[in-house]
DNA sequence: CGTATATTCAACCAAATGGTTGACCAAACT
DNA sequence: AGTTTGGTCAACCATTTGGTTGAATATACG
């Protein structure tokens, strides 16, 4: 039933990070922003400048974002930019490896993955 | 290895296909289904049991599972087993992958994990 | 047959989401 | 000083989401 493996996705920090950095991602505008934040760093207003919606919308994906942990944004003079944390992609990257190695028998494979990958990036 | 994924990303279809999977995967009771569909298949009663919310509420976020290919679902004779679709998280980890220019964390082990299962790409 | 079991459906509800607009504040440029 | 620029805030709106309940539909069992 349940395992000392579930334990470790099943924990509430680790659950509450999964819950926002997958929310945040399950947004196209979103997921196009992070794509423009991979080629440099960004003003919030030249983000919003190739989408049609309001700036104010897209300074409300912003802190979505921000609060995800996936950008971090810094405010030089009035101008606010933003760049990418790609670590933030680390944790849920590593929680959907352990959905790749579907047969049964890789599982203690994927135990042990988990021990290994997760204590360096959660431990809030 | 970034360029190769880039137009994957921008392509309308892959794009709703990515909003389903993430959006499915940002609520704790479908992660936990799906921890639970890891280790086998699993009638829809069961699948519920441990949950304290109602059997429709199970049934509803299993269809949210299904339609993001997450689990498929099949019926014999009264009862409907659940069974876990990994496939469909491999285009969100491949989406994820185009921003691992952070430190790979072991992320070439799972490279190598692509290369192996993604010829392997069974019809649902 | 009648009844229990497995699952979904339909109607409803509260809360969250993604968007708008106009007011607002702080920094920069005449 | 006054005005433009960069960005957020607040109030609103429509839609979606995640949950409930009770009725409905199969399928199995005795």
């Amino acid at each position: 039933m349940v395992d000392q493996t579930q334990a470790l996705w099943f924990s509430k920090s680790m659950s509450k990070d999964l819950d926002t950095v997958f929310a945040a991602l399950a947004d196209p505008t979103r997921r196009a922003i992070l794509a423009m934040l991979l080629e440099d760093d960004m003003a919030v207003t030249d983000v919003a400048e190739p989408f049609e919606i309001s700036l104010a919308a897209i300074s409300k994906h912003l802190v979505i974002l921000t609060k995800a942990g996936l950008i971090s944004q810094e405010k030089r003079g009035r101008v606010k930019w933003c760049k990418l944390e790609p670590d933030a992609l680390r944790a849920a990257s590593v929680w959907m490896q352990g959905f790749g190695q579907f047969e049964p028998v890789n599982l203690d494979a994927f135990e042990r993955f988990l021990e290994i990958e997760l204590p360096a990036t959660d431990d809030t």
